[in-house]
DNA sequence: ATAATAGTGTCTGTTAGACATTATAAC
DNA sequence: GTTATAATGTCTAACAGACACTATTAT
């Protein structure tokens, strides 16, 4: 006699907008955990693999169909009460998002997670821990680019680190870093004055997923 | 109406012997796949906890009752025809141990990873990704200890990096990173002339979880 | 012209890797 | 003594961080 469990798949979807990291979320409109921010989320199908089924709830559920976010799956979070009404395992996960406009469901939104200090459930935790893996990935792989747009400058990749990192950073050590870094930045050819100032190179993604070196987070502020 | 799934605990129990990585693994007595070499798993009761299964499952399935093993969460593989006779949900641990008596368990044997070309279901998968991550998770943190004795060389840690990133690695160079490496060792106090010429210093794990300066496996030979 | 931002260069201290040398045991 | 392994030291090239300087736009 083998026991089952509803294993849910949810989501930690995170961008960079208005200077700060955010995360989607909604307000739940049901107890348990009525009018709380909860993660976007919802139970795998017969037959459904978890990568389809994360990429489902970001479309249907999360209200971002076709957006280009990086998806990964996060950690699995099964301890038996963590959903007060049955038990309920939980497949995170992370999702990388340039800045998009709004999500087309209601009741759903884009809110810094330094604001998110209280959540449904153990959502709070699994969103810190998508946090602590995305700020620790963009030390040592070109992921930092999926919270850009296809064409970006070096400022916008600067500011993405900034943001992440709750740092500030040498626009110039920055600038001779990444762009030296192999496979990191292709040149798109094209300039922008949009932030004034001298025109800045557009760069797309390149095909290096690892970063050598690496863009190390030091000990010192 | 929820579906639910029966949700296992596959175990990739990893360890250094007879200068090769290995894992904990058994060979099948039964369809399907009979005979081939499998990881320790089962499933989950209810009422238990994700980590509270991977012990006890190290306790029962594997055999290894109350040794010192490292475990981590690695991964939860769910693609539906995974295991041909139903769907199973399997939340892959990473153990690492140091090199312990053999397993208590029948059909229970320490192998090479090398020469686990073929096995059970995506078992090579799940202990290919644990590899992987053991190797990437020497570089930053402090686990290489974990493959170790409670008191050992710096000779032995060496031997460590050595096999599991199969790479040489110089002596010297080695021993100043390792022993400046905040928080990463300890002296014991004793020393051992067990490997022959000029008497060896003992240490213990140290209390730092991540290395500064990390050890960085190099592009080159 | 001035202001603002982009991009390059220079200097210095730290670190990685190569490799010489000294230290302490067994035989 | 020889041999084996441990531990320390030296040299050089690469890199990180600090910061001066030049380049190209808008006003």
């Amino acid at each position: 006699m083998v026991p089952s469990v509803p294993v849910s798949v949810d989501l930690v979807v995170l961008t960079v907008r208005n200077q700060a990291l955010s995360a989607l979320v909604w307000r739940r409109d049901n107890p348990p955990f009525l009018r709380r921010w909860s993660l976007p989320g919802g139970f795998i199908q017969l037959d459904e693999d978890l990568p389809a089924a994360a990429h489902r709830i970001l479309a249907e559920r999360a209200g971002l169909p076709g957006a280009p976010v990086h998806l990964e799956q996060l950690q699995t979070y099964g301890y038996p009460d963590r959903d007060p009404r049955q038990r309920v395992l939980s497949v995170a996960y992370l999702g990388l998002a340039p800045d998009l406009p709004a999500s087309e469901k209601a009741h759903m939104s884009w809110q810094p997670v330094s604001s998110l200090t209280v959540m449904a459930f153990d959502h709070r935790r699994i969103m810190l821990d998508g946090v602590e893996r995305a700020r620790a990935k963009l030390e040592y792989t070109s992921l930092s680019a999926a919270f850009c747009p296809p064409e970006f400058t070096v400022a916008d990749l600067r500011r993405v680190y900034e943001i992440v990192w709750d740092r500030s950073l040498d626009p110039r050590n920055f600038h001779r870093k990444v762009t030296k870094a192999e496979g990191f930045l292709l040149e798109a050819g094209a300039t922008t004055t949009r932030d004034g100032g001298r025109p800045a190179k557009l760069y797309r993604r390149g095909p290096a997923e690892l970063l050598h070196p690496p863009m190390l987070r030091s000990l010192k502020e």
